[in-house]
DNA sequence: GTTCTGACA
DNA sequence: TGTCAGCA
């Protein structure tokens, strides 16, 4: 597929597919034309680097890691050597850790708020009822 | 008409 | 990331 429907499919920008590629994220064919063609496969894998990059992944940690992440544990590479590679992820998967925790914590609080409103709809008693 | 690369904001 | 230019 070309560009544009991939780009339509995963709600990604042209530009941003263009760039990933840029950052070594995806590799698409190229078409006697020069135009990038996409395979099916790659919509999945986009959608993977968006999700990482919303857990606030650099392009760089993406592209180290999304052969460590792949789906068929075709060979995955536990014998890593980079140094500092590990202690990233570490750190990175504890940042991960960190905002889940402030999401739940948020999400609970909204949760308890719309308990709330709706025991005051259905006339119940609120203490901040003033009227 | 669609994509490409490069560049600027 | 969006957008614009100048090509193919």
């Amino acid at each position: 597929m070309q560009i544009k429907e991939l780009s339509e499919r995963t709600a990604v920008s042209a530009r941003l597919l263009r760039y990933y590629e840029e950052q070594g994220l995806i590799r698409p064919r190229r078409e006697s034309n020069g135009y990038r063609s996409y395979d099916e496969s790659l919509v999945e894998r986009v959608n993977r680097i968006r999700q990482l990059l919303d857990a606030g992944l650099t392009t760089k940690m993406i592209k180290d890691v999304l052969p460590c992440l792949a789906e068929p544990a075709d060979g995955i590479h536990f014998e890593n050597p980079e140094p500092g590679f590990l202690a990233t992820l570490t750190e990175e998967r504890d940042r991960m850790t960190e905002r889940i925790e402030a999401l739940t914590k948020n999400r609970d609080a909204l949760t308890e708020y719309l308990d709330g409103l709706q025991y005051f709809r259905a006339g119940g008693t609120p203490a901040e009822d003033a009227s």
